[in-house]
DNA sequence: CAATCATGGATAGCGACACTATCCAACGCT
DNA sequence: AGCGTTGGATAGTGTCGCTATCCATGATTG
């Protein structure tokens, strides 16, 4: 197929495809005379796959290069693709200083992962991006006065930890290292919109159940404040 | 306290703070004279929340000022201002189109949420951001070939309701009305990159746990591939 | 075989966003 | 009165994710 009709079955511009071969986003397609290329399903794939990361996973373009490359780096085995593509997700903003909050969050996010539940989890060091974007949040947090001690984080840990395993059901179904590749970075970033939506719309119900369906306008609160 | 000092002890540039004002971001200070203002403790503690919407939370500005005013617009009451508060976070992209994965999408998400555990989930209505943010999220996902049936988000689902349980808990900590609201916001945003960094960090674990630690180079699995 | 249209590479531009730098008149302290 | 500080207004900056234009080549068709 050609760029044309890569570009109208996958909904996106030319103008952009171009933009993401250009990035390296996007494999070239195969060569069939000096100015023309070819694409094929594999193509449409990747492009559907690009666009999921980077529209609804909100992943910078430069990050997805770096995953998508790290997907099909052959020099690594299986699990050093997954780790290395995991690895380049995107991670907030990084707290640049090392203050008093971030020393506590450190402190407390390391005491939280020296728990036997997570058996493992420090051996990736405590430079992986997960980590640093733990600190950072937690950090966040208390500096903005809001306690956040291991008692407090338990719930999110655990809640943590029950993602994982349902995540890796959900990619253990796919046969090929390859389609679990994709897969996991696929679930990965797609679950969690999935997952905040919920826990939102879970915050509605259960906000309601405690401070009362009141007949004080609960029901339509918010309505009309939306922006489109 | 002046501007300066507000800057000093926020870790804000002067011109950032000037550019918060003119926003909306945060309220003016107290005008002392013609142009010189005063400002208080809770300038200090709004900038910072401003601060982790925008840099943690990655809440735009729009949307900061939007949740912002609602939670002291008291023309609402308490339980409102929340509503409409939340409803102003941030939500992806909203697929344009109505296509066939958006049509499933959708009632895949209200079989689940007419589930008995979401008693009152679809009383706010089916365009609430949380909703949409779920539908896209899960179209893309079958728009990618990645099956989402109900009983695939179910495990995401019951993390959901969980989560927003530990939610409800640390907000009632709170007496007052307005740091309710204000701790409302804020774990609610806050807790994200701590929930989906939590997330990350067990996935490695239980990846680790299931495709077995074996010596194939499974610890420093893309070490050495973070961008900073 | 020439006219025409499509392809795809390169380059420059755009619009949104979150600041940031520069002015400048009013303050206010000494 | 002198002079640095303050804070409001305005315009500029850098980044990001595209998008529009140009153009040589190549395919297609009468």
């Amino acid at each position: 197929m050609r760029l044309a009709e890569l570009s109208t079955r996958s909904g996106v511009s030319t103008a952009t495809i171009k933009y993401y071969l250009r990035e390296g986003l996007l494999p070239p397609g195969h060569r069939v005379t000096a100015t023309q290329a070819e694409y094929d399903e594999t193509h449409l794939r990747r492009l559907r796959l690009v666009r999921a990361l980077i529209q609804v996973g909100r992943v910078p373009i430069a990050s997805a290069r770096e995953v998508l490359t790290a997907l099909e780096d052959d020099t690594l085995d299986h699990n050093s693709r997954l780790g290395t593509a995991v690895w380049a997700l995107p991670h907030g903003p990084e707290s640049a200083e090392e203050d008093a909050d971030t020393q506590t969050a450190r402190h407390t996010v390391d005491t939280l992962l020296d728990q036997p539940d997570w058996e493992h989890a420090r051996e990736y060091g405590d430079d992986s991006p997960a980590y640093r974007m733990l600190v950072t949040a937690v950090g966040t947090l208390s500096r903005l006065g809001y306690p956040c001690a291991v008692e407090d984080l338990a719930p999110y840990a655990r809640a943590g930890r029950q993602l994982a395993v349902a995540d890796l059901d959900l990619i253990e179904r796919y046969e090929s290292p390859d389609e679990q590749l994709q897969a996991a970075v696929a679930l990965t970033v797609l679950y969690e919109p999935v997952l905040l939506a919920l826990r939102r719309i879970a915050q509605a119900e259960e906000s309601n159940r405690r401070f009362g369906r009141g007949d004080s306008g609960q029901d339509d609160s918010g309505r009309g404040t939306e922006e489109e």
